[in-house]
RNA sequence: CGGGGUGUAGCGCAGUUGGUAGCGUGCUUGGUUCGGGACCAAGAGGCCGCGGGUUCAAGUCCCGCCACUCCGACCA
């Protein structure tokens, strides 16, 4: 009886990955769809995530001399088309507004696939000094790309996210913010996320449309697929030269400044599903989990428990855990079952018994040991036990990532240990686009990055053969 | 955008050769329970995805569209 989970079934994740993801996003109450293909609700417990996330990642933005902006959802057409690689890479899925009440527009109105040409009109206007730079902005707001197929977080039409664009007096300045905010990103996800990430720089087939370079922070995801989680761009002077964005330098010379964006969005949501998740639903880092503690009272008819499970809560808000309790009439099994699927990390039962020995009993979510806590040591023994369970989930995600990077040393060889064992294959590359277009073709994988971690694996080209000196991280990705 | 699957109560599903809609669970109310998805009783809840067509009659047959889902291609 205990294991017949006739309801709120969530297939295993052995038996069918994607459809396990999309249980646990609709199981955990984190989604819900709308009328629109590619248009999702965010519910409360899964807006909650993205609050944690993004209260996080605004407080090391300002940290970082950031400040945060608002311009407008429309780009008029003619704005759009001033960066020609950049247009070309987005025009195939804008959404565009045509009307106007009942009148047609006199030039059509893109929704904002991403806001590079924004800014740089913005800039335009305000940038006139080498007193000006750097320039540090950042937006939250939603984009919209018309997508084909959508999923859950990891592709929507609209998604929220957060992007910044900073312009700067030199290439130098630009090129350390470009790494600045990428170790920001990578941080935040390890140290935050609990993902572990290989940080890295796109190759030229893979960059940003517009982009001079592009890095990467990749993860991996459960099923040893791969999933880019943050991406930072370097543009050098282009866009600036485009748009005619100019300063007076200290050499009371013209110049166009060198400009970087960078962005991560709600699709790290879906990153965290794959990375930390299990078959019995989702499992939460403390750090970012909207309820770190569920207080779960046992036989809280009886007099006295109720009060006493009050009084832990309190402890541990006292505490600043974020905690709540589940004092519905749903039965024990109920209650267990329901907050691990919404992945607590933590669930303290507190019956009569435990209230005799003036204990309760914490439950992790990640492992699923219960330790018993004296209640009068609830401030520490918790805070100790969540930060437990944030490195216990790094742990394991970055064995999982450390124990599926392959080497190979030809394109079979590649294309038969991600056939075999998945996972990150890392192999020699002479820098060829044809090169990652035989990858793509024969082996179904894409570069990933080539990461600043470099090792020498040998010094030719595995797909061509002729002489390399870059290692690639080849992978199939979300 | 190509190929498969699906759409009936909140969720999961049944509905036969066309005859006017059912089961489980959840929900509401009352009672008994309570250390891993409890039980009894009474109740409420349906544009059968949308739009056409065939028919005396359509959840059921035909055409079109939409959405979801999986696999490709494309993309954060």
């Amino acid at each position: 009886m205990a294991n017949d989970k006739k309801v709120e079934q969530i297939t295993d994740m052995e038996v069918d990955f994607a459809q396990w993801y999309t249980d646990v996003c609709k199981k955990a109450e984190l989604i819900d769809y709308s009328s629109i293909k590619g248009m999702f609700i965010y519910r409360p417990y899964g807006y909650a995530i993205w609050e944690n996330i993004q209260n996080e990642l605004d407080k090391r933005f300002k940290e970082t001399g950031h400040e945060n902006v608002y311009l407008p959802m429309l780009i008029p057409e003619s704005l759009l088309q001033k960066e020609k690689d950049h247009v070309e890479g987005f025009a195939p899925e804008c959404a565009w507004v045509t009307m106007g009440g009942s009148e047609e527009l006199e030039e059509r109105y893109c929704i904002r696939p991403t806001s590079e040409t924004l800014f740089c009109e913005h800039y335009k206007n305000i940038i006139h000094s080498h007193r000006d730079l750097p320039m540090l902005y950042n937006q939250w707001c939603s984009v919209l790309r018309w997508e084909k197929t959508s999923r859950p977080f990891l592709r929507h039409r609209e998604f929220l996210w957060q992007e910044g664009h900073t312009m700067h007096a030199t290439a130098e300045e630009a090129r350390e913010e470009t790494q600045r905010m990428l170790n920001v990103y990578a941080d935040f996800l390890e140290s935050f996320l609990a993902m572990p990430v290989v940080r890295g720089q796109k190759t030229d087939k893979e960059k940003f449309n517009g982009a001079e370079e592009t890095y990467t922070v990749e993860c991996m995801m459960h099923d040893k697929k791969a999933l880019q989680s943050g991406t930072s761009h370097y543009f050098g002077d282009g866009f600036a030269k485009a748009f005619d964005i100019t300063f007076t330098g200290s050499d009371n010379q013209l110049h166009h400044p060198h400009q970087t964006s960078w962005g991560m969005s709600t699709r790290t949501i879906g990153g965290l599903i794959m990375t930390h998740g299990d078959n019995s639903g989702l499992v939460l880092p403390p750090k970012v989990a909207p309820i770190q503690v569920i207080v779960v009272p046992v036989a809280q008819h009886k007099p006295g428990v109720l009060d006493k499970a009050a009084e832990a809560l309190d402890a541990l808000r006292n505490a600043g855990i974020r905690a709540k309790m589940d004092d519905s009439d749903n039965s024990m099994g109920w209650k267990c079952a329901q907050w691990e699927m919404k992945g607590v990390p933590v669930r303290l039962e507190l019956g009569p018994r435990d209230i005799e020995n003036g204990q309760c009993v914490c439950v992790r979510r990640d492992n699923g040991e219960k330790v018993t806590v004296a209640l009068d040591a609830l401030a520490s023994a918790v805070p100790a036990l969540l930060d437990d369970v944030q490195q216990g989930l790094f742990d394991r995600a970055k064995k999982n990532l450390d124990s599926n990077i392959f080497p190979a040393f030809s394109l079979e060889e590649a294309k038969a240990v991600q056939e075999e064992k998945g996972g990150f294959i890392k192999t020699m590359w002479c820098g060829d686009l044809q090169c990652e277009l035989d990858m793509k073709e024969k082996a179904g994988m894409t570069s990933r990055c080539i990461p600043f971690a470099q090792e020498k694996l040998g010094d030719v080209c595995a797909c061509c053969g002729k002489p390399a000196d870059k290692m690639v991280f080849w992978g199939v990705a979300y």
